[in-house]
This record gives C-alpha cells, sequence and structure tokens, in this order.
RNA sequence: GGCGAUGUAGCUCAGGUGGUUAGAGCGGGCGUUUCAUACGCGCUAGGUCGGUGGUUCGAAUCCACCCAUCGCCA
C-alpha cells in the first residue's frame, strides 16, 4: 500500500523560458505527488532541466556567454516558477551536474557491455533546431525541417550506434505484458505500431559539437542529447548504482512500487520506445508507466513561436494564485487530451465553481450562520441522531471520497473534482433544504447544531480531497474550521474515511471570502493587464465573420456607444425594496409622459429619503427586466471602489430626458 | 498512401458487454429564497445521437461503406 512512488516531469529544455505548457506538465506532477503523499505513500517528485546541446551551445555564443553561465542564467526562472505554483519537488535535476555527466557515462558502459553499441560512419540531414537527424524523405522543399522550417544541414559523422533494432521485440513484450506502460491506450497503440514496423539502430552520438557529456574512453564524441536526458531519471536519485550505495535510487527506482513519467505527447516516443530499451540493455528495471498528457492552446490558438503567445506562468499567478490557476488545469480539460487555456474559461469556474460554490457555502456557514447562532463554536451533537437528509449527505461525501480516490489513482483528474464538486453543490443543496437560519430564529437549537455540524464536517473532507489541486486554500479552508494544516505523514493515510473527524467545541475563524468574487469589471481589469483582448460577445462574433478583417482593438466605434440611451433623470420616490438588503425602488422622472420605475442596488450606500430629487443618469433603452418581482425599467448609473459606491448625476440642473452623449 | 481515433443539446463532454420518455455541467429562459461573495435552490433546451445501408423483435451502443476532423507512421 506505502511501497515508494517515483513520479517525474520531463526536464525542460532551457532553451525556451517557462510556459503554461510546462507549467500543466509541472503542476499535474505535483497534484500527483501530493496525492500520493496524503495517502501515507511514500513519494518522490523529480523535475528539472535539460542543459546540454548543439542548439544551446550556439545560443549561448550569440549571447557572449560560456555555455554554462547562458543555462544558469536559464534555469533560475524555472525555478522560480515552480516555487510560485507551489510545485514541492524533491529533487531538480540540472543535466550539466558533475554527477549526472558521470552518471549517463555508467549508462553508457553498461550498454556498451552487453555488447549494444558499435561505431559507424553515418551521414544524412540534419536539424539542429530537432537535435536530430532527418532522412530524405521528410524533409520539406528546399530541404526545410518539416517542424522548424528551417534549412537542414548535411553531417557526415562517426558515430556511435545503439542496437535499438535488437529491442523490437523485447519492447512488445513488454507492452504485452504491461497493458498500462503507456497512457492514454490510444497513445500505446501509436507506440506499439511504431515499433512493430521495425526499429532501426540510433545513432547516440555526435562530434559536430561539444556542450554535452562526453563519450567514455573517446572524448571526441558526445553524447546523444536524449540519451542524456533521459537517463536524468534515473541519474537523479543517484543511479545506476550497486544495491546500498544510492539510498534515494534504491527506494526510488530499485525497489519503488510505482514509476510514472508525466510527459508531452510530442515526446512520448522517446519515453516509451527508446528509454526503455536503453534499460533493458543496462538491466536496469523499467519504469511501471509513461503518461502523455495533451498539449494546451491559447484562447483556441496553437502557442507557436511565430504568434509570439507563448504565456508565461507569472503574470498568471499574479492575477488568480497559484491554486486557481492549478485548479482550472486540472478541471478543464481530460488530462491525456489537448485542451485550451482560456482566460475567460477560467474566470467562469472561478466565479461559477470557486466563488460561488465552495467559497459561499463556506462562507454562508462558517461566517455567517454559525457565528451568530453558535458563536463560531463547533457545535457537539450525537451522530448517532442524524436525519434521514443529514444520512443523506453523510453518505454522498462517502461515495464522492471513494470515487475521487479511484480518480486520482488513474490520474484523471478532471473526473475526481467532477466528483467532487458534486459534493459540493449536494452540500449547497442541503443548506437550502435545511434551512439553518430558520431554525435559529425558531430557537430549535439541537437541529440548528446537527445541521452546522454536518456542513462543517463536509467542508473538512473537502479541505482534503481538493489538498492535492489546491494545497494553500485549503489549509486556509482549514484554519477557518480552526484546524490544523494538513501534514502528509508517511504510513498515515489522511484521506477522508470516517464522519465525525471534526471536534466539538472548536473555535472557527471565520475571515474573508475564500474566493472573493470577481464583478464584470475586475474580470476586466484583470483581462487588460494580462494583455487579453475582451473575449468578444456572440454578436460580435458574428460581425467578426461577415467583416473578417476589422481591428482586432478594443476600441469601439461611435456607433456603439450611441445604441446606449443615456439620460438625466430625477428621481421622484425612492424607498426600499421589501426582503432585498441592496435593492431601492425608484420612480424617476425621465422627461416621458408617466414615470419611470427603476430598481438600483444601491440600498447598502444610499437612504431612500436622501435621493428623492437628485438628477441622475440611466440607461433609458435597457431591456426591462424583473427583480424581486418589481420590473426594473432602465438602469441608474454609478461607480464603485472599495470606499463605497457614489452615484453619476450632472453637474447643472440640466432638463429631465436630456441625453447625455 | 498505411494504421488508429473521434464526430451525442448553443459550448464542453458522460453514455462497459444493444432494451422503458438519450444524460451532466456551463450558457440562455422562467420561477423562488434571503443564511451567504448580486450568492443559493427549483424548473426549462424538445438534440435526424456525422451520413447511408445492414444484423436484430429492438441500436447512440454491433457490422459495412461514405463524409468530416485529428493523431501516429510513410
Amino acid at each position: 500500500m506505502d511501497r515508494p512512488f517515483y513520479v517525474t516531469t520531463p526536464i525542460y529544455y532551457v532553451n525556451d523560458r517557462p510556459h503554461i505548457g510546462h507549467a500543466y506538465s509541472t503542476v499535474a506532477t505535483d497534484v500527483i505527488s501530493r496525492y500520493q503523499r496524503i495517502r501515507g505513500r511514500s513519494a518522490y517528485f523529480m523535475t528539472g532541466l535539460d542543459e546540454h546541446g548543439l542548439k544551446i551551445e550556439r545560443r549561448a555564443k550569440e549571447e557572449g556567454l560560456a555555455p554554462q553561465d547562458f543555462v544558469d542564467q536559464m534555469a533560475a526562472p524555472f525555478r522560480l516558477a515552480w516555487e510560485e505554483l507551489e510545485c514541492a519537488h524533491d529533487g531538480f535535476i540540472r543535466t550539466t551536474s558533475q554527477q549526472h555527466r558521470q552518471n549517463v557515462q555508467a549508462l553508457w558502459k553498461l550498454m556498451e557491455a552487453n555488447g549494444d553499441v558499435y561505431l559507424d560512419d553515418y551521414e544524412d540531414w540534419y536539424c539542429v533546431g530537432c537535435e536530430s537527424f532527418k532522412t530524405e524523405k521528410e524533409l520539406l522543399e528546399g530541404n526545410l525541417c518539416p517542424i522548424h522550417q528551417k534549412p537542414v544541414e548535411r553531417i557526415k559523422e562517426r558515430s556511435y550506434f545503439f542496437r535499438l533494432s535488437k529491442y523490437a521485440q523485447p519492447l512488445l513484450d513488454h507492452y504485452e505484458a504491461h497493458p498500462k506502460f503507456v497512457q492514454p491506450e490510444a497513445r500505446f497503440n501509436e507506440v506499439k505500431s511504431f515499433v512493430r514496423e521495425g526499429l532501426r539502430d540510433l545513432s547516440i552520438s555526435r562530434t559536430s559539437f561539444r556542450w554535452g557529456v562526453p563519450v567514455p574512453d573517446d572524448p571526441e564524441h558526445v553524447v546523444y542529447v536524449w540519451l542524456d536526458a533521459l537517463m536524468n531519471y534515473v541519474s537523479a536519485l543517484g543511479g545506476p548504482a550497486e544495491e546500498g550505495q544510492a539510498p534515494l535510487y534504491d527506494e526510488f527506482w530499485r525497489s519503488a512500487e510505482t514509476i510514472i513519467h508525466i510527459v508531452g505527447k510530442d515526446i512520448l516516443r522517446f519515453h516509451a520506445v527508446y528509454w526503455p530499451a536503453f534499460l533493458l540493455s543496462a538491466g536496469i528495471r523499467l519504469p511501471t508507466q509513461v503518461w502523455a498528457h495533451g498539449w494546451l492552446t491559447v484562447n483556441g490558438e496553437k502557442m507557436s513561436k511565430s504568434l509570439g503567445n507563448f504565456l508565461p506562468p507569472g503574470p498568471l499567478v499574479e492575477a488568480f494564485g497559484a491554486d486557481v490557476l492549478r485548479y482550472y488545469f486540472m478541471r478543464e480539460v481530460g488530462f491525456g487530451q489537448d485542451g485550451d487555456f482560456s482566460h475567460r474559461n477560467l474566470l467562469n469556474r472561478y466565479n461559477g465553481e470557486l466563488a460561488n460554490g465552495l467559497g459561499n457555502l463556506m462562507n454562508r456557514i462558517v461566517a455567517s450562520i454559525l457565528q451568530k447562532s453558535l458563536g463560531g463554536l463547533v457545535p457537539g451533537i450525537d451522530l448517532d441522531a442524524l436525519e434521514a437528509i443529514d444520512r443523506d449527505l453523510v453518505a454522498k461525501a462517502e461515495a464522492c471520497a471513494s470515487d475521487a480516490a479511484k480518480h486520482f489513482e488513474v490520474l484523471a483528474f478532471h473526473r475526481a473534482l467532477d466528483t467532487i464538486w458534486d459534493l459540493v453543490s449536494a452540500t449547497n443543496k442541503y443548506v437550502d433544504s435545511t434551512q439553518p437560519w430558520k431554525l435559529a430564529k425558531q430557537g430549535d437549537d439541537a437541529r440548528l447544531r446537527q445541521v452546522c455540524y454536518t456542513v462543517l464536517e463536509t467542508l473538512r473532507w473537502l479541505s482534503i480531497m481538493l489538498f492535492p489541486v489546491m494545497p494553500s486554500k485549503c489549509n486556509e479552508l482549514r484554519t477557518q474550521l480552526g484546524m490544523q494544516p494538513l501534514l502528509p505523514t508517511e504510513h498515515l493515510d489522511l484521506w477522508p474515511s470516517a464522519w465525525g473527524g471534526l471536534r466539538p467545541g472548536t473555535q472557527t475563524k471565520a475571515a474573508k471570502p475564500l474566493f472573493p468574487r470577481f464583478d464584470e469589471s475586475q474580470e476586466r481589469s484583470i483581462l487588460e493587464r494580462l494583455g487579453v483582448e475582451a473575449a468578444p460577445t456572440e454578436k460580435n462574433e458574428v460581425s467578426a465573420m461577415t467583416e473578417p478583417d476589422q481591428s482586432k482593438s478594443s476600441f469601439i466605434e461611435i456607433d456603439d456607444f450611441t445604441k446606449v440611451d443615456l439620460r438625466v433623470a430625477v428621481i421622484k420616490a425612492a424607498e426600499r425594496v421589501e426582503k432585498s438588503n441592496k435593492l431601492v425602488r425608484l420612480l424617476v422622472d425621465a422627461g416621458e409622459a408617466q414615470p419611470r420605475q427603476v430598481l438600483a442596488g444601491i440600498a447598502e450606500h444610499y437612504a431612500p429619503e436622501d435621493l428623492v430629487g437628485k438628477r441622475v443618469v440611466i440607461v433609458a433603452n435597457l431591456k426591462p427586466r424583473k427583480l424581486m418581482g418589481l420590473e426594473s425599467q432602465g438602469m441608474v448609473l454609478a461607480a464603485s471602489d472599495e470606499s463605497g459606491l457614489s452615484l453619476l448625476g450632472v453637474d447643472k440642473a440640466v432638463a429631465p430626458g436630456s441625453r447625455a452623449k
């Protein structure tokens, strides 16, 4: 149950700066390791950087730096990004480290000793961008690399080869014996069909550049960057090594129960074919699984250098916080499928699921009902005396915990979150049905305590189940519940299973909403700050289609503005709307035969009697709408900030009905 | 060209081994509550389940072909 678990991200090529593609892989890996840890398992999370290769050598030269100085510089933003995103890796490997270089050579020797390495001539087209040779057929017209669209170079060199051809059958046997070796299944099929067609021996050394690991006993040659890079998973743990020589390697590779490589689908072949073949040759055990996740597009567009839309995670973390971004990554797309990172969707999920769903649930119970009626103390109740509706919620929570765990186990994060949100939603329903605020008014203390306890305990369960995805927010939630932060401990399974863990008499600490809602103007300013164009409304989309080449600016035309009929109106009468905290019912003179009825959400800022006689600005052609059963024929304009709300007026007494333009 | 996948409500997607009125979330519409972050709750979408033709008493679910999109390989 708690044998060691090892999970890795790819090591990222330091030629790029970190973007949300990197962030997505790393966050997923962090979620996996956090999940394993709260289950009490011993987990090790490895990430790092791939720092060798011709491309790096050239880039460094362009920058006028020694390669090592260049990669040192490029490494920092990655470390920072993972810190910002709360990705708590245990190890961080750089392929330029001395230990790694030695271990790559050790692996080489093992493969060589097994008779799988030989020297031969190699001549073909070479793409620097890919760091790999291309066959004639693959090239585009004009000898361009099909991936980089750049000219390839004719390279002839003496090269060491790995007898990959020898391993086609052993690999197929391994695939057969381990039907989950590659996930998702569709990707596994691709891998199998690739191997079934036969494998050519692989060139595994270069003499055309220096920036790499020298081949043992033949330093003219540098080890092929992919062999170098793949080796990181083992070398980072100190392997290969004799038993007892490298404790991490012994625990998390040699005797690990599970070893999962999280990779992007673009590098699957290296991980599912070459890497296991190297390991077979070296006599090292294979990982248990290679998981290929999909690609994220950005607002529907492919991320690419030419579009310049690589999205760095930093500004997003600043705008939304790490946990929200993590939540969105894990919630929005099925792991293994391609998906879209859309600012609009992120905001929608934030407001809809985090603010309205979970945050508000927390707030209505802890900050409001419990505070007002029970002094903020967790009530003590008899768990055996619960009513049917309470027991239903308990059963729901139990089913949820069980299902969510199953989903986490197989890395179906979106399903886990979907399941957990069923519980959030059921709990909101429960609060509506039991109406604790009425129980308080009626003085039904016993029942009130039962209801509050049931909700609080559900929140405690949620604080654990969501912890892998949103560690900070979950600890904030727990703080509000009066609990300690969750502390993963080896051999201690913290996953919720027994109802009633929340101790009666605990003093809760109501605080600010966990996920404050963004109103429209906040959303706009966030998008603006991130340099994202406001999401087009459906109407704009239609017109953009019929007039394809409209300027993409966020300016509007004068016609757009004149569609809005703004008029000065005088408030003739004002009264609070019964049973509403915010609404005021106004009768205004907008220069028409009859006064209009307009509802305004300003009761918290203006006393009705102070409003009469004021000149305000209304939107006169707004579609009438019913609020609290009363029709509002327009909208009163006001501006607000943290300090309050202020009505828009005119600075001279212009006639009612005058148009503002 | 070879192999494979996908095509279900406006959007994103669920729907092992064929069987009552095809589901969810979001958005839209309507209603309702006031404990709460203008929040929650309830109701509501009448969708040729890509198309055609089969198997079957009966198919979104099996088979064939076609169309579209995508992936891997060449």
